[in-house]
DNA sequence: ATTCTTATTGATAACTATTATCATTATAAC
DNA sequence: GTTATAATGATAATAGTTATCAATAAGAAT
């Protein structure tokens, strides 16, 4: 089920998206992505960005710093640090059961969950002591 | 520490947003002062959202329908129901447990946690069978 | 209550982020 | 190699929000 065409700009995307492992946002990505293409066009960069969540092989992160994107699928958390700005991964082993809970005791259906928490990362909180 | 001056368009913003039990956006919001106060202009609505946003009055959610406001600052979660598209609150009595144990878990520090859910709410899965 | 200071307002211009348009180009099927 | 058309790059258009600014009104001082 491999729709639309294959071309070296949305290859290229996928490919900085992947080896940006900070949670790029649209101008980090087009701004890479122009040092190997520099005829490459902003509009591209938001079209096939677009592609890649429709098609769910990258995911939206929305933060205080702006809207970011993360290649990695899988289900986790973020933090976003006050001091510093990065995006931290957070990952949970109880995930199933925090949605397993909500979904019984509401009597809901969750098919997806975002979780975002700000506050200090652990590198700021080494030099902050 | 009340900075400011109480304008009455103030008043009349925030008493809409706490009758609002339905997470309204900006333009909903808008178009109910306006049914009270004919002549305030957009600009007020949004400069006093920020305004009433940086007291810590009300609280901000981001939700595939757009930028919501909401008036309830206790830490609770939301679920966007696909279905219906309303913002169910979910409140989780074990939300303390959650943010100490990822605390301990990545030596960091935890201040806020937005935590939004898609699926289906109890409304609309009940309709469903 | 009247005056005074200045924060706030309403109207609108400006700005930012994203999407739509369209002629040209490049993909992939034949 | 041809052909059909999806995707591209450039740019116009749009949406959402903030900045500007003269007029107004809140609240302190008199």
């Amino acid at each position: 089920m491999e729709l639309g065409r294959n071309t070296k700009q949305k290859q290229l995307i996928l490919e900085v998206i992947k080896r940006e492992k900070n949670h790029p946002t649209i101008s980090d990505l087009y701004e890479e992505v122009k040092e190997v293409d520099p005829s490459i066009g902003q509009a591209t960069v938001y079209r096939n960005v677009n592609k890649l969540l429709d098609e769910g092989k990258i995911k939206r992160i929305i933060t205080d710093s702006g809207i970011r994107y993360d290649c990695d699928c899988n289900n986790h958390y973020h933090l976003e640090c006050s001091k510093c700005g990065r995006i931290m991964d957070i990952y949970d082993d109880k995930y199933m059961k925090l949605t397993r809970r909500m979904e019984e005791e509401y009597s809901i259906k969750i098919d997806d969950c975002t979780v975002l928490f700000k506050g200090i990362c652990d590198k700021c909180l080494k030099y902050e002591k």
